[in-house]
RNA sequence: GCCCCUGUAGCACAAUGGAUCGUGCAGGGCUCUUCUAAGGCCUUGAUGUAGGUUCGAUUCCUACCGGGGGCACCA
């Protein structure tokens, strides 16, 4: 249980039911440790005054902790509160007992790399799917910040007690494929090119290198389509898994797991069956309007070839299939049109899906914007970012925002900020406490006496350790990532802040041992902290 | 034209309808005889415009003015 829940609790023993308690955090000290508008509802219920409702209830959680303070102390505990205050107009702030803080040190110290995580009963199987990029070139920027949100994201819904499967979605067939063949051939002029040919230098260097396979397979630009996607997905790969450390449980194959599989015939029998298709014009369409969608969408084109769509159906029945609760999937803004009907088909396969949209990265170069186009081959890979700016600043800065935001990118401010990205702060903050324990020698014992943590520093040290579990638990019901780094920053502060301000080493006994088991505590919550944003956890820097 | 996202300080980003709008970088000033100064402390500076709902609006609603993306028998 968190303090937060044991506060909500607490509140909620003394108001009508169904009353929804919610508690923040305020930024100053002087508004308490934890506080709460629930007066405000309850005034507007019962027609009184909020500060009224705060009052009452202040004396009330006063009061209810003091008739079992006497046996709490006997077996060593204290009450809840130190401090509960009114204010107007209404807000209720409480603070902290010395005695409450400090036993969520020693829960930090036996739980150690499973503080924050929830050990759930039920667990949901849920498939993440992230990047999904086409084979067909190098990953963008927009697909990194797709592929880092997705893993933190992984790691989080794990965090909160679920069975993740992360899937990379491969189309590795299909006329984008046979596009790409072609682009290739054309590219070393045997064929005239076309506009809708992918014409950037890595398929001028693809083919140059291969150039015997391509003249041998000149009339089967599917052939050569499928070798370079397997090589780019090589490369992709290796960026993605050794080069940005975003993990992949599954790279799910379009042709192999679902054509062949025989999901897409299956997809639209079920389609079929349910009389949601119809024929016109010589196309079989799904009607996807009845969910929402602006039009209906084909499945079969006119020749009697299946639409990506069908087989993206076909994808989903597969998931519904292999027994997945819920799907989330990570899309880039160029896809947003296509959300309206995926989601249609989630509902007809009756697949628990939520489709989360990350919006554009504008690239600027010297305050002007410089156009991104894969086809035309202009863009910052994925793969130089990390080389020119490091995994660890890279994945920060980008899960530092909402995936909905539009960020500005300019690779040479970002190459001159990597050294003062706040991941550095960070990962030097967790640097600093290990340096302490090295140094100080001092053992750190479960069973050491923590009255001596009193100063203001010590406490914000430790409030900001037991937010933890708090802020994992809210990112995973938000499907938030920025809130973590924003966390991580914060609890950061605090220790340099405590570093500063206070000794270990050179300490009377007491103070020393305690403040021992405040920065062990600390190294637990950062490592875990680290863990699930996928940042490393240096010993030195 | 329709749909989605978005407009906060010089820059990049935060803010479950809550209190004096936060953080980093940049700018100005202080700070290493002490567990790593990649640190600490102080400081300058912002909600696109006009209405509305509310005890309370950066947040919700309307209009306007900007920015990005999407509107294929491509994905």
């Amino acid at each position: 249980m968190t303090l937060r829940e044991k506060i909500t609790a607490k509140i909620e023993g003394l108001i009508p039911k169904g009353t929804d308690v919610s508690l923040s955090v305020p930024e100053n000290d002087t508004q308490g440790h934890y506080s709460t508008n629930v007066a405000f509802k309850l005034a507007k219920q019962k027609g009184v005054s909020p500060m009224e409702e705060a009052e009452k209830l202040a004396s009330k959680l006063l009061e209810s902790a003091s008739p079992k303070t006497v046996a709490k102390r006997l077996f060593g505990q204290a009450e809840l509160f130190e401090r509960v205050e009114a204010v107007t107009p209404g807000f209720l702030n409480m603070w902290l007992s010395q005695n409450a803080l400090a036993s969520e040190l020693q829960i930090i110290l036996k739980e150690k790399k499973n503080y924050g995580i929830v050990k759930s009963k039920k667990k949901k199987k849920i498939q993440v799917e992230y990047i999904s990029a086409n084979p067909t070139g190098p990953l963008t920027l927009a697909n990194g910040r797709g592929g880092f949100f997705g893993d933190a994201l992984s790691n989080i819904l794990e965090a909160a007690g679920n069975a993740v499967e992360r899937e990379y979605y491969v189309n590795d067939t299909g006329n984008q494929i046979l596009t790409f063949g072609k682009s290739i051939i054309a590219s070393l002029g045997i064929i005239p090119t076309e506009e809708e040919f992918y014409k950037g230098e890595y398929v001028r260097e693809w083919a140059k290198k291969n150039k015997s396979f391509v003249l041998k397979h000149k009339n089967n630009p599917m052939e050569i389509g499928k070798r370079a996607a397997k090589d780019f997905l090589r490369g992709t790969r290796n960026t993605i898994e050794k080069g940005a450390h975003i993990k992949f449980d599954r790279y799910t194959s379009e042709d192999r797991n679902i054509h062949k599989k025989g999901y897409v015939k299956k997809a639209l029998a079920v389609f079929k069956k349910g009389g949601r298709v119809y024929e016109q014009d010589g196309a079989v369409w799904l009607r996807t309007k009845d969910f929402g969608d602006d039009k209906d969408r084909v499945l079969v084109k006119q020749g009697g070839e299946p639409t990506y769509f069908l087989a993206d159906a076909g994808h989903y029945l597969e998931t519904k299939e292999r027994k997945f609760d819920a799907k989330i999937n990570i899309l880039g803004p160029d896809h947003y049109g296509y959300v309206a009907r995926i989601q249609a088909v989630a509902k007809i396969f009756g697949l628990d899906s939520r489709v989360i949209v990350t919006q554009t990265i504008r690239l600027v170069s010297d305050g002007k914007e410089t156009k991104m186009s894969k086809r035309k081959g202009k863009f910052i890979t994925f793969e130089e970012l990390i080389s020119e700016v490091g995994r660890d600043a890279a994945r920060f800065f980008f899960l530092m925002t909402t995936p909905e935001s539009h960020m500005d990118f300019d690779l040479k401010l970002a190459k001159e900020r990597s050294q003062k990205n706040p991941v550095f702060y960070i990962q030097y903050a967790l640097v600093r406490a290990l340096s302490i324990l090295k140094k100080s020698k001092i053992k750190t014992s479960a069973k050491a006496s923590l009255d001596a943590l009193q100063t203001d520093v010590d406490t914000k040290l430790i409030r900001e350790l037991a937010r933890f579990p708090e802020v994992i638990a809210d990112s995973a019901k938000d499907y938030k990532i920025h809130p973590i780094t924003k966390y991580a920053s914060e609890l950061a502060k605090a220790f340099h802040n405590f570093y500063e301000k206070e000794r270990v080493a050179g300490e009377a006994k007491n103070i020393a041992q305690a403040r021992a088991v405040l920065v062990s505590a600390s190294i637990i919550v950062f490592q875990n902290l680290f863990k699930i944003l996928g940042i490393s956890a240096p010993k030195k820097m």
